[in-house]
DNA sequence: CATGAATGAGGATTCATTCAT
DNA sequence: CATGAATGAATCCTCATTCAT
């Protein structure tokens, strides 16, 4: 008979996990110190490391529970029309990038470069971007199935290139800042592409 | 009158820096320690501490001296068409993006990642944006000086999302690995888009 | 009225003792955990407090338990002559120091080293060296009863000296391994001399 | 050019293990801190560290020096008689045995006895024991050379045997106190036995 | 100019024991 | 009686930088 439900050890956990997210994003992940977490959390260090076993698990439930945060989100029903659905998407990572050098990901990104080369690390960054990947391709499947959509370069290559260039406007917001690199024309110029590019027809139409 | 020549400081610099960027490539900026550098490079402690005040400053002239050489590569007087100029480049970075794990860039983006907030790194960043920005902006005025460029669009914008869309694929090849992102395709994508949006003449001109 | 008998309590005593044993023999015992020892043995660290008041304590009952075992061994009666219930002894030592470096006697010396200066600790050491001490003074008695033995050097030199030959094989049994001592050939030769000090009548009756 | 010559760096080395060696005596290997050592050899943490990598790099130059102390004791060339010398040798041991428990042994036996299944520290304790063992068969090859020792069993037998008694004796002395287990007797049945084994022809003399 | 020995605060993590439930 | 979550002092070790020589 456990000593304390399910329920409070996730109140633990989640007050730790504020804790530690003040502290990541204000430090980084190398530089933040399980003391520091520990004193914000008002837990003792034992206390800490009863619910997880070092710095780098509770920084990985930080990830995973964003993760699966933004996963839920995409994988609403919905009802609109495939391009729609789609500029959702890019508007909703035009907000992330804005602040994206407030959240998670500075730390995040450190934490994947500097562990580059560990295994347990690369496992992660690719369930990460797995997680991405099928993301965008259930909204271009989604538009293909409505028959909007008609890609005219292989689906594979268009994720990437989006996902390249996510990933490389989010690390600019990061390090440069969000002013100053046109977020905004970026994106409507991504917008532009994406749509020429999911649906050419458009153009043979209006010849 | 100085003991030891200018051209002999700059020998130990070389020395000194030759040393630091193995140590920096192989551990990154945080975890790379002055005694490892200071062992390899031969010299004392005292030694590298009289040519850099400390550890940043070792790497930053490290950075310095690779966006100078950078820029100069760029910067010759190049007699090819715009276009063709302009696809060297392109293919230039293709070919970093493929050896992006195995160089400076892991620990720089480190390094500005985790330096977001300090008003000096921001400034390196500046300015080493600004190096890329120009040398792309050069570009494109070449092309359209020769006749042979006419942006759609604004040519800011267009360099502001060139420069998102290489740090993402030279981040994406960091740490998801040169393999399995599809680097030459998106490259290819890459080409037809930058071509598109800087020779939309062309199209009218095949009506 | 206690609500749990005694034998319900003994039993759940050799349910921790069971699992302490196995810990302290794989970990000694300063390295062994509390921890463990209730994880193993299927019970709460509340509910191992009840019965011990420490890792000590714990410890101490499994040793006074395995001398209570030799003990009884030894205390059984014996029809046999006395040299022979003699050799029998030696025999069952040398099987022990077979395997000594697998049971609990690494973690007993540990313990007995370190804490060489506690007199509690000396109090426990005490009587498990005098229970050796009268195991063998018993079966000289029983020799020399039998008018077999005629020790021709007091009594205590030889068990003394015998304890530090058995303890000194037993050490280099623990801490050298069993093999290229040559344990066999030092019980032959212990045996021959053992022969010789407790029947050197035997000599002048060969004459 | 070094900046402290290799006397100086000796005499550091001597500080800190004089230190070493108290704290290692007072607590063992295992309770001995860094701290404590630290702060008694005068130095900084980095300063020790400096000479020794970590806690049992202290411990083992301690202990190597111990032994290369004894090997030269025994390796000096002697005109004496071979039991005389043999007989100086059983004496020199006794004198040790009698303080075994003030000195670095307790800690020793701790160490080897804990560390019993780690390859480097069973590989160190054949080393001492191999020291050891060609100490004693030295000894009884002198005698041999000088025609006075013609032993009755084989030499490694007799050599094992004696570690095993020197071995507990010293165990003994350590966890059970030099008093109350009769050193001089033991030492006095060892010199008759030895005696008896190397000497066999004196017997024979006799009758 | 050059050396490299020395500093010491700070890092993550462990674990026997307690006590509110 | 029994639980097991919580405590927090203590552990070893690292490393950028300084400064006496």
């Amino acid at each position: 008979m456990p000593k304390i439900s399910e329920q409070q050890k996730e109140a633990v956990r989640v007050e730790i996990l504020n804790a530690a997210r003040e502290v990541f994003i204000e430090k980084g992940f190398e530089a933040a110190s399980m003391k520091e977490i520990v004193g914000r959390s008002g837990k003792s260090f034992g206390g800490v490391y009863m619910y997880y076993s070092n710095k780098e698990g509770v920084f990985l439930d930080l990830l995973r529970r964003q993760y699966v945060g933004m996963s839920q989100d995409v994988a609403l029903p919905n009802p609109k029309s495939g391009w729609d659905t789609f500029r959702l998407f890019l508007q909703d990572q035009e907000r992330r990038v804005k602040e994206a050098g407030n959240g998670l990901s500075p730390s995040m990104y450190e934490y994947f470069i500097v562990g580059r080369r560990d295994s347990i690390r690369r496992k992660w960054n690719e369930e990460r971007r797995q997680a991405v990947f099928y993301s965008i391709l259930g909204l271009i499947h989604d538009g293909v199935k409505k028959g909007e959509f008609n890609p005219s370069i292989p689906v594979d290559t268009i994720i990437h290139f989006l996902i390249s260039f996510l990933e490389g406007i989010f690390l600019e917001s990061i390090i440069t800042g969000p002013e100053g690199i046109g977020i905004g024309n970026q994106f409507v110029l991504l917008e532009d592409m994406s749509r020429s590019i999911l649906m050419p027809l458009n153009k043979e139409e209006s010849k």
